[in-house]
DNA sequence: CGCCAATCATTTGCATGCAAATGAGCAGCC
DNA sequence: GGCTGCTCATTTGCATGCAAATGATTGGCG
């Protein structure tokens, strides 16, 4: 009879008290996952990933910056980097040029399309956020963002 | 000389107090990142990704599920987790099979080994847990939880 | 000068993640 | 029975995300 059910109980004792929907790995996954649906949606109008928005406001925040400074400071390494900044020219929201001191680095500058494109969504990031953070009191918000942040 | 410095201060105004390093999208992103670094590192001498373990585990502990059932519970959609499921299958950690009563519906099953082999990564799960939240106080990582879950 | 380690960027391969379209099957309803 | 709408699963296409390998270039060091 301890056999008839199948698999599950025969490795009861290892799994006891262990329930992934508690884990952080489990929680960060899915509240990441919930945000990009709400920023996805909430710029459907001009088409822009969480990735490309961040990447190209820095870029425009920054003025003229190298490749793979800019994914240090978005959080993307030089081969998921590379891909957004491509995409981000092929739309002509931003340049790319070879540095003459250093030939190796790519330096980009965002175009006037880009620098407007911008401007005019920041509004809509702030809504993402806002929407993201909704089920959460003014306290909780703040401390979900220290929290997160220290988590790094 | 108010545009000798090229098309970052003409945006000024509309980019004024708009920290992208303070948004959740932005915070929530890095921390997943640092956690699927840390639990890809732990389970780097059974290869299993976060999503795999959580797919595996739910079907360790339902013993017989539809995929469908299982992608809702361990959070990924009907494409993504068909991915999942077909990468566990092929290393023989589960087997599927079609339901009689309703032939769309493929059941799953997790084998021998996959019962196995979840009972043996359980504890570096755990450490990959407590590796991410190292950074908190104990207090702080039950806020965390909690507050993520309440962001679901 | 020549060598070497480090950095920059790119490419390939693999694994999420989702939208959208598709095909199969089921269940209720007339 | 036949219609219709739903769910199940799959496929395609696109966008992260990272490891690892590659090629170009730079800078330092002897």
């Amino acid at each position: 009879m301890a056999t008839s059910e199948g698999p599950t109980n025969r490795s009861a004792e290892a799994l006891a008290g262990f329930i992934v929907e508690d884990h952080v790995g489990f929680l960060l996954r899915r509240a990441h996952q919930r945000h990009v649906a709400l920023f996805t949606a909430g710029m459907a109008h001009v088409a822009l990933t969480p990735t490309q928005f961040t990447a190209l406001l820095k870029t425009v925040e920054l003025g003229r910056i190298t490749q793979n400074h800019l994914g240090r400071l978005a959080a993307m390494d030089p081969a998921t980097i590379q891909g957004v900044v491509r995409r981000l020219i092929v739309r002509g929201l931003m340049r790319s040029g070879r540095d003459r001191m250093d030939r190796r680095t790519a330096v980009l500058e965002p175009t006037e399309a880009g620098v407007a494109l911008i401007a005019s969504v920041v509004a809509c990031a702030r809504q993402a956020h806002e929407t993201a953070l909704a089920p959460l009191s003014p306290e909780e918000r703040v401390q979900v963002l220290a929290l997160l942040r220290k988590m790094g």
